[in-house]
DNA sequence: TTGTAGGCGTTATCAG
DNA sequence: CTGATAACGCCTACAA
């Protein structure tokens, strides 16, 4: 009963005798013997793994994305290593090294912008990769996405065609964030676009935090005019917003529409309940695994996938009327 | 030049001369040289690695647990390895294996109750490990939570000393979560110390999902007498039976109170805003993490913790009057 | 069907 | 301070 036996009675089993099969089992199990993944991972050559860049898990957004992505690896018998960035440029680059030192078979990014040489990395050591959540200009940079700006501009619409023409933004830390940078980019075009006034005093660039978008509302109820619509290019500063806003007696929608971005669960279930931009998360999650695993195990060249997104209307939005005062 | 020096220069610059060391970093940069963790991990013996079960990420009380638990292992120069076992005992049970063939140095687990010879196992490879969220009665498992009972206790105590007798619980399903299981132990127990009888028809046991508080909500809603207050074992299931509750017309709190548990940053800005538990989700997971860096670093022995939770009371809990009817 | 032996990339040891 | 080499645990030809 050698080393190579007991491998092969291991991983595959119908190569040994079924008597030798048995002994080995029963003295693995007594001896609670657990192969070495590292050992196997670098004898093989295969470690299994792909790796995962996200902001932050602590977005529901990104929890339910890492979520269906880790689902559809399980299901593919890989393993996912989750890595979060924390909107941090400097940070993602070494985490990225990170998984490629930890020999990661493919690896799924959030958002396009970050030092080319880091693409380089990965093409050097020919792991495929893919960008989520934006799309680059550069078509070799392969996206599974949706168009953010044309979400944006929706959004945006919406309001202006409920009468809005004071209307706010609350976005992302622009220089970091390519989401923020391109629905900010909308917000102008979109302005432009219906011959309004592009007023940087109505900008906000915040942190993803409820907090955060306490505070932008705060500030910006402060502008005049008072805007009477904000777009939240994300639902949790919206819902920060729509907290600030009640408690400090400014009605919502009646005195002030919110919309918000990524269409949370708890969207539904505040008051008022929050209109939105649904977001694919799930969707684009599966997609990307799959699109990695194709690539890897079929050698299938990833091509780029846009998803849909769409504005999903509830009780935080209304036309904005001339009102008394 | 040969290997060992390279390997030297990178993982110990003092020990090579200046000159060689610039000589090789400049190799590695031109050639984009990445040593490989595997090899790396297989030759020292040493993964860095810790494991972490959880049941899932989408919940953002296990997500904030999660991020806690990952900056303090990132500050510590090591890594972790995060696995979701979505309440599922057979799940995790292959997770947890699949940690030790990864070679974990240390494993935090959600929950006790699990086959003893799993224990075994960690123990076998000594592998230290501490349980979060839930004590084992079994003083040999090192355990780092607080009191699901007393929390659990409170709050049903919060809820008969403002007048409520009809009380029910929406709960987790008791037979695969301990937590809820204590939780719901206590209720019983908090009842029966009141001399309140304890009514089977006030217990729903769901799945920790939105939607599944929505439903017991309604559920509970529907029986006779119907009840005036309803303990939530989670803030999710408390959100769908809030959402629920106030779509049929019923008022929370005038005609329904409701308390949570965990204390998501949410829970303070849904409306009406949501009295709870609150849960020491971040000092635990750091608490954890640190346990088991310094019993696997300086050979501590790990001691049992037990933190502090406390109720929360917001606008979703009232007195409990007479009305006229 | 089973055993033997070489090799995977790195580190540690020891000699120079 | 640097180089040579064994060892780590497993897999995979290839040989028996």
């Amino acid at each position: 009963m050698s080393v190579a036996t007991v491998s092969r009675a291991l991983k595959k089993p119908e190569t040994v005798a079924l008597h030798t099969r048995e002994r080995i089992l029963a003295l693995v199990a007594q001896h609670r013997y657990v192969p070495d993944t590292l050992a196997t991972s670098f004898s093989s050559g295969k470690t299994g793994l792909i790796g995962l860049i996200v902001p932050t898990i602590a977005n529901s957004i990104y929890a339910a994305f890492t979520v269906a992505i880790q689902a559809r690896l399980q299901a593919e018998g890989r393993k996912l290593l989750i890595a979060n960035s924390n909107y941090d440029t400097a940070l993602e680059r070494d985490i990225l090294i990170k998984l490629v030192e930890s020999r990661v078979e493919g690896v799924i990014l959030t958002g396009f912008r970050r030092d080319a040489e880091l693409y380089e990395l990965l093409r050097h050591y020919r792991i495929p990769f893919v960008v989520t959540w934006s799309t680059s200009p550069d078509p070799d940079i392969p996206a599974v996405s949706f168009d953010n700006e044309a979400a944006a501009e929706l959004a945006v619409e919406a309001l202006i065609e409920r009468g809005h023409r004071n209307i706010a933004i609350v976005c992302g830390i622009t220089a970091i964030n390519d989401r923020a940078d391109q629905r900010l980019k909308a917000y102008r075009r979109t302005l432009d676009r219906h011959g309004l006034p592009f007023n940087p005093d109505y900008v906000q660039e915040r942190l993803f935090e409820f907090r955060e978008g306490e505070r932008a509302a705060e500030v910006l109820l402060q502008r005049e005019p008072r805007p009477t619509a904000l777009f939240c290019a994300n639902d949790i500063l919206a819902l920060g917003a729509l907290f600030a806003a009640t408690r400090q007696g400014v009605r919502v929608p009646h005195d002030l529409s919110i919309i918000g971005f990524d269409d949370l669960p708890i969207a539904q279930s505040v008051y008022p309940t929050l209109s939105t931009v649904h977001v694919p998360a799930q969707e684009m999650g599966e997609a990307a695994a799959m699109k990695i695993v194709n690539c890897i195990e079929k050698n299938k060249k990833i091509t780029h996938l846009r998803l849909e997104s769409r504005v999903v209307f509830r009780e935080s939005t209304d036309f904005h009327l001339k009102r008394d005062s």
